[in-house]
DNA sequence: ATCATTTCATAAGGTAAACTCATGATCCCG
DNA sequence: CGGGATCATGAGTTTACCTTATGAAATGAT
């Protein structure tokens, strides 16, 4: 029979102390428990590991042969506690993260460097996917958490949080004007150049759907699949983008500014999903600590209403997370 | 805190089988067990180690991660359990006797060859000594059993058993008429040349003054140091050597026969030392019976008064030896 | 030498841990 | 949709672990 950590502890104390008083001590219990476990693992090998003289201890060949034995079990388990300590407080570990391309470009960066910053010890690895692949890697288990627009949320077996939203918005060159606007109107847009995203992409199906419910139609100058290059192009003058508010990264496109459209006024969520049957490692949870703080964690706290399902089913006892 | 034994055996079972029912049956235990196990283990780490859906278990990352630390210190402890049985059943181990030059020479060759047949895997070291440092050599702890004359039995710091004594004996050249004789008389060796160990040694010093109790005198023609060297000198007809008749190595001198020399009788004992404070090793044990053996067991029972310690002191629970 | 002190051994007893049993919840498969 | 399989959980029991109390032996100081 294998012996208990407890005993090889009690084995390899007395070993270095050459005493049992001392050995208990350390352990935080009496001389007698010491006693015990050297009885019980000496009992169980059948074999003295210990010469007794009611004073002193003297190891046999045995208790030598053995020491250097349970002292590697015994590292391997402060290892392993160690290991899976860091885990928890986010000092190592991995996680992997599926984000839609909009979502890679506009909000994870500052995100990410955030998160390195605080957590510079856990390996991120980013899955900038399609749209439509977002979903897909998470409930495949490839990537443990997902960032970016989920279109339907009636999945069971996905959890889904929206951290934003933000409404579709006319993206400009700040002139003074522009940028002074609140809000603009679908229909004040008519005889600007508009530069959209290609057909078949999330946003514009999205922009097309809802506009034709009010019997308008977009009609871009420009079309493009990159949600970058519609940047760059109305950054050069090339037209007004039309994209939701949180794509524009202001860092990089400091001359810009985002006015909301209203009639209608189209609202694009983004939401956080991962898997309802797994629990996320730290590493994951405080990725989406990082990304709700970087949101804002007011506007969060306001639409509570949005989270399809965040809470643990079980509430018996406290769970592990 | 670090895992017990158990939680790791749980751990590395389930995720071995993926099954909690699995690994209960695999650990003798029922499911509710297991489960509680796993349980432990995450709340000891604060960390979720299986992802559950009531009927499947999915290992985490962190899960993946501790295993093959858990599986290391498993087989750690395994190898521990298998060393230690080993040294048991003396598959394994080592030890180290002092033997007394006369009896390295006569006595230890057949014990030590069956010792290492019976016992291949045991390390023997071997000190052969004078006669005068074979004690302090195993009350120093220099080696675990000492083989030999002893003088003084009244240590009470060693255990002395005698296991076989034998009378000084005339050894010669067999020829048909001295081997016969059952007996000589130390008086009867007067006109013959003699061979005895050199003054200072100590079956001289035993002669000597056992002689001197009876008035007489031994003079011998040829006084050597080593024992072989008197078996020698004998074989070539240089004379009858004065020995111990267990000092007669009979597959080394065929030719030669011993006689007991009586009035007076000299009886030299040959003991087995050990430190009283001390258990022998399963390894030294054997050694001790297997010299026991060679002896003929019949006659150690007989003698069983020469044996002054040889039992434990201790006698309120069963003792590991 | 003698006695106080230190140290280990051991027995008894209580508490906490471990395990089992019984049962419930959920999922998978026919 | 029901039966079987699997995990979770609560109650209850058994086990084992630890402490307390005490004894025995040896050391060391007076």
């Amino acid at each position: 029979m294998i012996p208990t950590m407890r005993q090889l502890e009690a084995l390899v104390l007395v070993y270095r102390h050459g005493s049992l008083t001392k050995a208990a001590a350390e352990m935080r219990v009496t001389q007698s428990a010491v006693s015990l476990l050297i009885r019980q693992i000496e009992e169980n090998f059948q074999l003295r590991l210990f010469d007794r003289t009611t004073r002193a201890l003297r190891p046999t060949l045995a208790c030598k042969d053995a020491i250097p034995i349970a002292e590697r079990i015994l590292a391997g388990a402060n290892g392993l506690a160690r290991h899976m300590s860091d885990l928890v407080e986010v000092k190592a570990g991995r996680t992997t993260i599926a984000v839609s391309a909009g979502v890679a470009s506009a909000l994870l960066p500052r995100v990410l460097a955030r998160y390195r910053a605080d957590y510079p010890d856990v390996r991120v690895e980013i899955f900038d996917v399609a749209p439509d692949d977002l979903l897909p890697f998470v409930t495949a288990g490839d990537a443990e958490l997902g960032i970016g627009s989920v279109e339907n949320a009636d999945t069971p077996d996905v959890k889904i949080e929206t951290i934003t939203h933000s409404s579709l918005s006319a993206i400009g060159i700040k002139d003074g004007r522009f940028e002074k606007a609140s809000r603009l109107t679908w229909d004040s847009l008519e005889k600007c150049n508009l530069i959209a995203m290609r057909r078949g992409t999330r946003i514009r199906s999205q922009i097309d759907d809802a506009l034709a419910r009010t019997g308008r139609q977009l009609k871009p100058n420009l079309e493009v699949s990159l949600i970058t290059t519609a940047l760059a192009l109305t950054a050069e003058g090339a037209g007004i983008s039309i994209l939701p508010a949180h794509m524009l990264p202001v860092a990089q496109f400091p001359t810009l500014a985002a006015v909301p459209l209203s009639r209608p006024a189209i609202i694009r969520h983004v939401s956080l999903v991962s898997r309802a049957d797994f629990v996320l490692s730290p590493a994951a949870q405080r990725f989406v600590e990082t990304t709700r703080q970087l949101l804002s964690v007011r506007r969060a706290a306001d639409r509570r209403g949005d989270v399809s399902a965040h809470s643990s089913p079980k509430k018996t006892r406290p769970r592990i997370q």
